[in-house]
DNA sequence: TATTTCTTTTGACTTAAGTCAATGTGTGTG
DNA sequence: CACACACATTGACTTAAGTCAAAAGAAATA
């Protein structure tokens, strides 16, 4: 249980001197969660923060009559949960693992100490917190400017830049990938299948071949899909 | 020209001692601009943030076809424009002054620096910032999970919370409100007389009194408008 | 391998809200 | 005061995407 040498390598801790990792990780408590367990609920009242060391955590909302938007996946290094920790003090959202998962947690008060005695940690959290705020702007941006084929054609290209390949794999399943993307599983099939037909992509599967990148990028700047 | 005065009573600032306003008061750059004037665009590069000291701006994001999603109306004393200064180096969004506005601008160097020296402010600044997370987790719920009458009702709830009154004043014209829920003014104005019709509330202009703010807290809950 | 269960796809239909156009209501300026 | 311009409302129509239901595939369990 080597949580210290977990510690070094996480973006938010960067920078840090050893003796503060040292101290970091006598705070810390690791938890275990399996797929499919909820690790906090919105409104919960919470005092810390969790960062993930393996498997995988969905951020999401969920309206009165069940329908879910997801609004972060957190992978392996991240931090999640951070809102509360500095305003308000109950989470805004929901967490549930979607892979086994583990993830330590950090008592709201040590970190502030932390924050006290060495800013360093602070600047990271700021650069954190303000890289969410860009990714939330963009997806306001696609749930309220664009419509969903231009959203599906943004992921997928995405994804692609992410993993350095035009032939790309789904790590989630059409329904998360729906409640990521603000729509349902029926319609995403549907759009993936005139893509098919219009010669934009290939599908197999999970695996997505992205073949005319051009027209993909058009259509995620705000093309229609249809006209033609 | 008592920039020092101001900054005594900004949020932001609060904590600082009076050796360090004094030396913000130094380093900010004061700026006026005319309603309507853009005051930064997406994709421009920054390396600072402004303060508002008087007047609203308006963030918000333009789609191809120039339909404008609101993401934030900034009141005085907030700041605006702190995404690039912490991570990326380029707004992701627009900024235009709706009203005439004056507002400071610090550059990133020296609030860094500041933050190096005393971690109040960015202890501040991450509470300012984990705020800005949770009215954007409302603003993906809404547009993603909750139908425009539904958004409206919340939207004049919140504002009677605000102004401590059931006799609302909209202090933005039609366009904007629209712009801000995620719709349009026509979409707005029908709902209104809906809500009219059905005893909800009275509009007089720009004013609105709530009438049944019990139906109109269950709708902004998820309810129906059209169930009768 | 069989069987159950979950996921995905397809089709027919409905609906909320957008578009376009015309009309009405204010508001500010010369 | 009148004119012009911006803002707001209303009506008729269109449309993207949601709902519901059924079938087909895939994956997990026995």
């Amino acid at each position: 249980m080597d949580i210290k040498n977990s510690l070094k390598y996480i973006p938010l801790f960067k920078g840090l001197f050893d003796r503060q990792i040292e101290e970091l990780s006598k705070i810390a408590m690791r938890y275990s969660f399996l797929k499919g367990k909820i690790i906090f609920s919105e409104g919960d009242e919470a005092d810390g923060f969790y960062v993930l060391l393996s498997g995988r955590v969905k951020i999401f909302k969920v309206s009165r009559d069940g329908k879910e938007q997801i609004l972060h996946i957190i992978e392996a290094q991240e931090p999640f949960g951070e809102v509360p920790a500095f305003a308000g003090k109950r989470f805004p959202a929901n967490a549930e693992a979607i892979e086994d998962t583990i993830a330590l947690f950090f008592p709201r008060e040590s970190i502030i100490q932390l924050m006290k005695n060495d800013p360093s940690i602070a600047l990271n959290m700021l650069a954190l917190l303000s890289q969410r705020l860009r990714q939330f702007t963009d997806l306001v941006e696609g749930l309220s400017l664009k419509e969903v084929p231009q959203r599906l054609a943004a992921y997928m290209l995405l994804i692609s830049e992410r993993e350095k390949t035009d032939n790309i794999e789904l790590n989630i399943n059409k329904k998360q990938l729906a409640s990521l993307l603000g729509t349902i599983p029926e319609t995403i099939s549907r759009i993936l299948a005139k893509m098919v037909v219009k010669n934009l992509i290939d599908v197999n599967g999970k695996r997505i071949k992205l073949i005319d990148k051009r027209a993909l990028e058009e259509l995620a700047y705000g093309a229609k899909l249809d006209i033609q």
